[in-house]
DNA sequence: TTGGATCTGCTAAAGCTTTAGTATTTACTG
DNA sequence: CAGTAAATACTAAAGCTTTAGCAGATCCAA
């Protein structure tokens, strides 16, 4: 017997619908479709059934507008990135942010602009590391 | 009707046995079980099956030798991590390697030593950065 | 106000994941 | 060589994921 999964984190295809509902802010299933690439040929019950899915698990909630629901995400990209990241980095990086961080700068694609972005918001960081916790 | 999946990526049991294996370097079902932490309480078979996925999946060979097989991985862990935050860049991160960055440093729980390492490390990387392309 | 279009809720099929049982094979030991 | 312990192969159950059909509700236009 398997115990039933809390669902923390989003599937493949929830993940797909959530960045489309993160840019649009709001949005009924219709406007989420139309977000998709246009190859993404899939049924209009689908889309539903994944939005219900999403609301049932808590990820996102709906109030009805007319006949239609509109969508809203209950949790910030923001915080869902890092809490996938901190998943990650325990299950992946031995619980080492900066192993991660070395795998990702150690990529030879990563350009030198990323680079810098990167050590910027390192510096801007670091400076304001001190007295972080009287906040 | 759905098309069958090319699973690029582990799934949760199945990385929690590659970790394992990662760290052993090679070994049998048995060292790998030895391995998991001790509240795991997993059948040898389940175990055993989960290896034998991983085989059929290419993510591990084996050879006999007696009656038992003893594994090993066929990429290593550093490759399944690039790979895997290649993915979640491009999924989760708008492809912006610099956005996860600013994630992961921007979690208060982040220690300093932490971001003194990262710096370490983006500091050498970009040191290096220039004439990588002749490599 | 009625017909058509659209949306929802319900249901389910097909494949994947996780776990484990059963039967068979293999190797060692007395 | 026979018996036992341990490993494997095969099979399957239960739950999750992805996709979509159908029936009924809802709204708008003629």
């Amino acid at each position: 017997m398997r115990k039933k999964k809390k669902s923390e984190f989003l599937t493949e295809v929830e993940l797909e619908f959530m960045t489309r509902l993160w840019e649009l802010g709001e949005g009924t299933v219709r406007d989420v479709m139309a977000k998709l690439a246009p190859e993404r040929d899939l049924a209009y019950t689908s889309a539903a059934t994944i939005m219900r899915i999403l609301e049932q698990k808590n990820f996102v909630t709906s109030k009805k507008e007319g006949k239609t629901h509109v969508y809203k995400a209950l949790l910030t990209k923001d915080s869902y990135q890092t809490r996938f990241l901190k998943d990650i980095s325990e299950k992946l990086f031995d619980n080492t942010p900066a192993a991660l961080v070395a795998r990702l700068v150690d990529d030879d694609d990563l350009s030198e602009d990323a680079l810098n972005e990167i050590r910027t918001l390192l510096e801007r960081r670091m400076e304001n590391a001190n007295g972080r916790d009287d906040i």
